[in-house]
DNA sequence: CTCATTACTTACATTTTATATAGTACCTAA
DNA sequence: TTAGGTACTATATAAAATGTAAGTAATGAG
């Protein structure tokens, strides 16, 4: 997070796959730390910036912040702020957002699919 | 890749997200740089160490190995080396790894729907 | 003996991502 | 007047991922 070099190559590599393979564009995308899992808690509906934290036991503030604006820039959620005291901002995925549904879906079978290979394996 | 600190606070947030939410789990498996695309090639038959190089053009050999050998090491593919001179070596996705194919292609067409949507806004 | 080929290793440097800690503004209720 | 909640921001640092450059082993061809 935070800052990019855009002469590494490190960038430029990135740029170069995500040019030609989608799945490697949607994974720079939502590949942080908590993104999907930000996601998925949205995928049950609207929540605020202090229900996410209480979710997200270890997350701290400003990684929570973080991870929000980059997913408001990609257009994945919205971000609504009620101009109450003490303040109160509230989050929702956007239809784009909504659409990950399926991706999550099937990263998570997968997942448990793998878990139970590994676990039986040893 | 390389090295990680079992005792960093972000190693054990890995492992507690990992541990409730499969998605995470997932995602920390499969989430590197090249993992997908090498996945990706593979999805279309065994290939060898330096057929994988020269579809990813940009990847240095360093990056290459690493990325095979977490691959490995998570049941991904399996590796088989004829002894020959020079040396051939085989890659080829497990059951498991051909598992990963309706993740694969829930992510590319997320991605070419989400690269669309934002490409209109602009 | 020297060179080429393939699939790596190793040591090191840089870039990117994540965490820690300490603030801030706002108003409200005591 | 002071404490308290909410959603942040600023700065510093640690850790992880990625990249650069230079090797290595084995062997057969010339």
């Amino acid at each position: 997070m935070s800052e990019i070099k855009e002469t590494s190559t490190n960038f430029a590599n990135k740029i170069a796959l995500a040019d030609e393979c989608p799945e490697a564009y949607a994974s720079n995308i939502i590949g942080g730390q908590w993104t999907l899992v930000i996601c998925s808690w949205l995928l049950s509906g609207k929540m605020r910036f202090g229900e996410l934290r209480k979710k997200l036991p270890n997350i701290t503030e400003r990684m929570l912040t973080l991870q929000l604006r980059k997913l408001e820039e990609h257009k994945i959620i919205s971000r609504t702020i009620y101009a109450e005291v003490p303040p109160r901002v509230e989050y929702e995925l956007t239809p784009i957002g909504y659409a990950l549904k399926p991706v999550i879906k099937a990263l998570e079978s997968w997942g448990e699919e793998h878990r139970e290979l590994v676990k039986n394996q040893r």
